[in-house]
DNA sequence: TATTGTTATACTCTATAACTATA
DNA sequence: TATAGTTATAGAGTATAACAATA
């Protein structure tokens, strides 16, 4: 008798590999695809709203010091905005732009081109079932990330 | 009307990294767990069977010159073996070792700990149909990368 | 000429430590 | 003192180019 509880880890890993990879091969030279990371941090905004730094890398599961430099890359681009709270003048409360909307569903509209060739062998059936699956994992970890609920 | 097709490519991203994160936040300081891509490597040539590392570089998605260092790793460590196809001295065979079977053995049960943390909001069932999903697609990205079936 | 494995190298990603400004 | 954000930096991961051996 081998494995009864399958590991997951190392496959996931894998997975993200050939995704990451195949994205590449299928980007033009001039792509502005987002990357995998940009478009978890526009959906979390857009899921739950405006948060501080800290609250966002930890639902990405990102050190603060490469927060700072995917928060550049954004607010450069106009996709979100950086705003001092002035209840606690130390934080800063990021809010997702309408352009960052916009760009999320772009490169969201590519990756699915991608995943229809990667995901080839499942059903549409089995691929909804393994979004929503992963989906769950992933909310539970954001929540779990953030111990004290605000006010 | 939103999305009809979820996007997976950035949720694998993202659980990929989550996944490493808590992997190495669960490490000791003498931890010898492989990481995902040496567990992948070693999988592949469970179930294949010894290949060259061209092969095993497609399957694993990896460059050819990262393949180099992945095998010297795992050869120093005595987990499988390097040996030139005499029918083609160009090629090297790539043979799992006894010890390499152990040493995987040992690194799944790991990550199944870890898992048990991170995926706690599945069920069992619902975690091993993500598994036989996942595997189903790794499995026809590695028969993809070798499009020349040997002999 | 083409392919397999290798080396050298640059670029990206990530973690750690030290700093600043605020609390 | 402690925390949020930042900067600097070193290490890991990865891709590209050039090479040697072999086909």
């Amino acid at each position: 008798m081998v494995a009864d509880t399958p590991e997951l880890v190392p496959l996931l890993a894998h997975l993200a590999r050939i995704s990451r990879r195949a994205a590449e091969r299928a980007a033009d030279d001039d792509d502005t695809t987002l990357r995998p990371r940009h478009v978890i941090a526009l959906e979390l905004l857009r899921d739950r709203g405006p948060m501080s730094q800290r609250d966002l890398g930890a639902a990405l599961s990102l050190d603060p010091s490469n927060v700072v430099g995917l928060l550049n890359e954004l607010e450069r681009d106009g996709l979100l905005e950086r705003r001092r709270d002035p209840r606690d003048r130390r934080r800063h409360v990021v809010t997702l732009s309408a352009s960052g909307v916009r760009a999320h569903e772009r490169s969201a509209h590519r990756y699915r081109e991608i995943e229809d060739r990667i995901f080839a062998s499942l059903t549409a059936a089995e691929r909804r079932a393994v979004h929503d699956l992963l989906s769950r994992v992933a909310a539970d970890a954001a929540d779990a990330a953030r111990p004290e609920p605000r006010d």
